[in-house]
DNA sequence: GCCGGGATGTTGACTTTGTCAACTAAGGGC
DNA sequence: GCCCTTAGTTGACAAAGTCAACATCCCGGC
């Protein structure tokens, strides 16, 4: 008889980094690429190259909502795209030096938010909750 | 040095519950309460009866967001308000009748949902993660 | 070769959520 | 009573998510 309350604790989880990034926005987010464009780019930082596929997959997101990502992304400069050489239709993405400069910026952010909610846990414990994560 | 990773494992999380629910949403939202509407009902059978702020605060809401969610499910009639004896600006919102089976239902739903993501933990890894997110 | 089924992305149309600020009405201290 | 705060509602809007149609290309069988 699993927990409901999994479900409520991950939700409200999320919500409290969101709101916590979202109140510091302005200090960071100098390209304007919201919540969305951010954990795209993080993501996309962690398995570049990608094609577009891997990264609706990965973050479990609509392809027609990643494409229109992808794109506004480029338009920013912060993400190219090459041809895939095994296949046609796709293309690989990648982070462009000022994407990666983003991720950076990004990085120390979230990892900033991340430490403000997670007082609470020890090292090990943040460790732990990290691995089940994983492993789910 | 905390991690991002943890981040983009509670999205990624929220949104497998999510999209493993709203694939079966037709077989148990009879009243069509959406994400939403069910996470709303879900903490409010627990805190019952409560404010709109409390659960505005519960759930991480904007109270704006939660005065609409909370009016859907009132003309659904799920929630009802009684008058708030203590002050007269606020009302006290209980589930009905018909909310409570829907929260039943939805129970059933989602802790079966949870217990397909969770399948990779054992039970006292299960504990384990609800605990550290409790402690969150 | 080429045909048909399946996969990659793109796009359009739409619904749901989220955000922000203005506003009413009722506490509550003084 | 006056002033500041708080509960909730509403409007206007921006961001995300959903769903299906579509063009293009891959791949296996013939």
């Amino acid at each position: 008889m699993p927990d409901i309350e999994i479900a409520r604790l991950v939700d409200r989880f999320m919500r409290r980094i969101n709101a916590s990034l979202n109140a510091k926005a302005s200090t960071f987010d100098h390209h304007r690429v919201g919540p969305h464009g951010g954990i795209l780019l993080l993501t996309l930082a962690e398995i570049e190259p990608a094609r577009l596929q891997d990264l609706a997959l990965i973050m479990a997101r609509d392809k027609g909502q990643m494409s229109r990502g992808v794109q506004a992304l480029e338009r920013k400069g912060l993400i190219e795209r090459i041809a895939d050489p095994a296949d046609a239709r796709a293309s690989l993405l990648r982070l462009t030096s000022e994407g990666r400069e983003t991720v950076i910026t990004l990085e120390h952010a979230v990892a900033e938010a991340i430490d403000r909610i997670l007082t609470p846990l020890s090292d090990v414990e943040r460790r732990a909750l990290k691995a089940l994560l994983q492993a789910v």
